[in-house]
DNA sequence: CTTACAAATGTTATATTATTACATAATGTT
DNA sequence: AACATTATGTAATAATATAACATTTGTAAG
């Protein structure tokens, strides 16, 4: 069972832009957005962003700086992230596909890691730019 | 058949203070380190950054900004890449995996994309960091 | 050799992304 | 109430990356 998290007042507004956007975020464009609401500072954004992203409400999208709503319920605290980039576009999807992140959750190799968490991005032309 | 790219004059210095390094290196640590030959702004270590991941000579952690030297011949031009990376220590080592990168290049799922590249970082705790 | 083109360099300024430090307030627990 | 934990507010600054423009070097054709 997942641990209910009671957003607060900053994590709320943030992530409620987040999820309503159709594309990640970048972390200025969200201080820009918020600052009718009364948050003024990059520090205010940051802070809920890492708080977002430590409970698994959001990811940030590495190749990008920008974050993104998690689209995957069982999504299990950001632990496994897998997503698709368009290259021309800059669509970013999340991946949910229950074979890959099996398969690379139990990846183990000889050096003698324990993988614990895993980031996954791909890259190439959605379906919209490939027909262009 | 590789093509064999001859490096400049600044992307073999730049090339050079990263293959030796037994860490991921950031931008500006390598401008101090190399602002004794002569390379004394940002850009022009980006540049030669910029070239030499493109031709595959390195590669970026994207979720550290930092650069490391491809320790995979066979990886064609940073088309298909995979980390490993110790949350611990910082340690850095590049995976060569032929299954993972062939169950990767292979992948395909329902969204109509085509994928042509992949970057994928794993996190953990090393060896080392492990029984401590 | 010289013309032409592509690639790389040099330099200055600036944009973008992220954190440090410190003070205060709200929230949850005993 | 007392205490700990989490969140907020604010200012300053650090770290990462790019834009714009002038010049030079490398390469290949004619
Ligand atoms: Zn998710
Ligand atoms: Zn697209
Ligand atoms: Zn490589
Ligand atoms: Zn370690």
């Amino acid at each position: 069972m997942e641990k209910q998290h009671n957003l607060s007042k900053n994590q709320k507004i943030i992530f409620d832009l987040i999820d309503k956007s159709p594309e990640p975020l970048k972390a200025y464009s969200i201080l820009f957005n918020v600052q009718k609401k009364g948050i003024n500072a990059p520090l205010q954004v940051y802070r809920a962003l890492d708080k977002l992203v430590e409970i698994g409400k959001i990811h940030k999208i590495e190749s990008r700086n920008a974050f993104i709503a998690c689209q995957n319920s069982s999504c299990q605290i950001s632990k496994a992230t897998a997503f698709s980039i368009c290259e021309s576009c800059e669509k970013v999807s999340e991946i949910n596909n229950l074979k890959l992140s099996k398969y690379l959750s139990n990846f183990e190799d000889d050096s003698g890691m324990r993988y614990n968490k895993y980031n996954l991005e791909f890259f190439g032309l959605c379906k919209k730019c490939k027909s262009k």
